[in-house]
DNA sequence: CAGGATCCGTTTCGATACTG
DNA sequence: CAGTATCGAAACGGATCCTG
């Protein structure tokens, strides 16, 4: 909401989600698999906390990352979802996944995944894009 | 040195960069003018505090992504730069750069320069990335 | 029962003073 | 100039408790 005074650096604005540990991860599940609910983060490996996850939530719906909706079965369930700001943070975790690939020892279904998108970036990058963007209306 | 228990996600491996707010800021600081001293570092305008800069110096040279070295002239001063590991991060700051310059206010400079790249980025980061390990080598 | 607020001991941060 | 020492403030994170 309240647009934090900070330097014109690219790097410096988006120290909120690049610089701390648990709004990555956060963008990392829903880019994996949207929408998710409040108890999947939890189920997440890196087990995360339930009042830092609360923090962060709202830090990034207040930064316009990704919104909250009623899940349409319950109303107790809240879907959190990637708005298109969010989405378009896929190109940043594709290239973390390559030099991840490159330097440390990953998982082998992410190391596979990761070289069938290096076979086509640009046309990977730009089709999930498109196909995140559509699911976000179905769900509206 | 002591490669953290950690899940194999590419995100999760990387971690101690991507989720530090400093680390980010130094490892930018060096793609932008390698070498740089402790006293460069410290005159960032995001003011990092001492003993911050020098635990995140340590762990970035633990983990592979700068090296010291002494400057040529006097003992007193060291110098830090990037290994080609560090460098590699380049496209990353890339992307994180586009992401910004699409969604927040950025300076015009940085704008201008990122505009350039967008032209030709494949070719601007292989460049780049060559450009930055041959000066390795000269300073050794 | 899912989402999330509250409490509280422990860790980390970060500003400044200080040392080699 | 390059770092350590100190110390109050802030953040973490785990358990538990509320609320619809």
């Amino acid at each position: 909401m309240d647009q934090k005074k900070r330097s014109n650096c690219p790097v410096s604005c988006s120290l909120d989600i690049w610089g701390d540990k648990w709004s990555l991860l956060i963008v990392r599940d829903l880019l994996e698999s949207q929408p998710c609910t409040y108890g999947d983060f939890l189920k997440a490996e890196e087990k995360i906390a339930t009042n830092i996850l609360a923090t962060r939530l709202q830090m990034l719906e207040e930064n316009g990352i990704i919104t909250k909706s009623e899940h349409p079965d319950s109303k107790a369930k809240v879907l959190y979802q990637l708005t298109s700001k969010g989405i378009d943070l896929l190109p940043i975790i594709v290239e973390i996944g390559f030099w991840a690939d490159k330097y440390y020892e990953i998982d082998k279904s992410k190391k596979a995944v990761l070289k069938e998108i290096k076979k086509g970036k640009e046309l990977f990058v730009k089709t999930t894009i498109q196909r995140l963007n559509k699911e976000i209306v179905k769900n509206k």
